[in-house]
RNA sequence: GGUGCCAUAGCUCAGUUGGUAGAGCAAAGGACUGAAAAUCCUUGUGUCACUGGUUCGAUUCCCGUUGGCACCA
């Protein structure tokens, strides 16, 4: 009964009010918070990403706030590993850790684990790059009918993305990709709690649109042009900064920069939002609701759940 | 004050040689297994400014009204 061990989501669209609620639940339980945002894990970019302030962490210990820079590749396996590693030395010390963040995927890798793939050397990467530049749409989808027919029956045709993952992986592991994948969930040893938050859609694009406009206040514009020279890195490809170089680069005016990033940050949610309803296993807050009534709620859960889980 | 042009989807506009209309963007819904703040898919009924006229039929042509823009005074 002691024993057992519980890690808590925290989830939502951007800009809904998880780092508040987190805290206070953090604080609550006396338990430290695991950030899940792919972009917030780079130290250079706070601003744009609305890391947690430093008054913020002081409050509570974070882990995986600018970890890394901009510079290293980082992706949703290697959060996977790292966050079970660090899951098995926090729950030495507590019973529960805080997982909160808008980066679903590295929410469903910490919870449910990706398969074993190998690794994608640069050169494969290139070269795939090439063939897509030389041949587009078309040379992808020929690939991948070539090296993987089972996955091109239920592959997203049309995107670039996936066919690419695809043919990466085919080439890399010397079997088709599909082969790769089973579509099982790992056992965790710990027990997973999903609290998701959300609030009607109105209010929440005017938050993000009030967001916004506080970044540019604290210096989001000067956070970008101190990355623009990097600006082809991965770790780049976010909401905020393509736009402000884009204003850099004399495309357009700072205020329709501004517009744009909170054009995209509204899209950004809703595609949150899309994958968060098809969870099952989320049980839902208001945002609006006192945070005493929402902590309240999330004590409920972990005590209901602990007596009904096998 | 005079003359000309414009008024169509939330926005910018196209179009109907008269048979009640369609693009882009916005917005909404969806997908998602190591680049995921990424990448991709689907969805278009609106008093065609208002009043009257011509017509079998007007958003389309004509008169007028209102609003906007430009030029001339």
């Amino acid at each position: 009964m002691t024993n057992i061990k519980t890690l808590v989501l925290i989830q939502g669209p951007t800009g809904v009010g998880k780092t508040e609620l987190a805290l206070r639940v953090a604080e609550h339980l006396g338990c430290p918070i695991i950030n899940c945002d792919s972009r917030q894990i780079y130290r250079e970019i706070p601003v744009g990403t609305a890391a947690p302030t430093a008054a913020e962490q002081a409050r509570v210990r974070h882990y995986f706030v600018g970890t890394h820079s901009v510079d290293e590749d980082y992706s949703a396996g290697q959060y996977e590993r790292d966050v079970l590693s660090l899951l098995d030395s926090v729950f030495k010390e507590h019973d529960v850790a805080i997982l909160t963040g808008g980066s679903m995927l590295y929410a469903d890798a910490v919870c449910k684990g990706l398969d074993d793939l190998p690794c994608v050397s640069s050169e494969v990467r290139d070269c795939v790059s090439h063939g897509f530049e030389q041949g587009g749409l078309a040379w992808l989808q020929d690939e991948v009918q070539r090296l993987d027919p089972d996955y091109w029956q239920i592959v997203d045709r049309q995107n670039p993305a996936r066919l690419r993952h695809c043919i990466e992986l085919s080439i890399v592991a010397g079997k088709p990709y599909s082969s790769l994948r089973t579509n099982n969930s790992k056992e965790r040893p710990f027990r997973i709690v999903k609290v998701g938050l959300d609030r009607p859609r109105a209010e929440l694009y005017a938050r993000v649109n009030e967001r916004v406009r506080q970044m540019m206040a604290d210096g989001f514009l000067e956070e970008a042009k101190a990355v623009y020279t990097k600006r082809k890195l991965n770790s780049l490809q976010t909401v905020g900064y393509k736009e402000l170089f884009g204003y850099l680069d004399g495309d357009y005016d700072l205020e329709r920069a501004i517009e744009l990033i909170q054009q995209n940050t509204r899209h950004y949610a809703k595609r949150q939002l899309t994958w968060l309803r098809r969870d099952k296993d989320i049980h839902w807050l208001d945002a609006r609701d006192e945070y005493e009534k929402n902590i309240n709620y999330i004590d409920n859960l972990l005590r209901a759940d602990s007596v009904q889980q096998k």
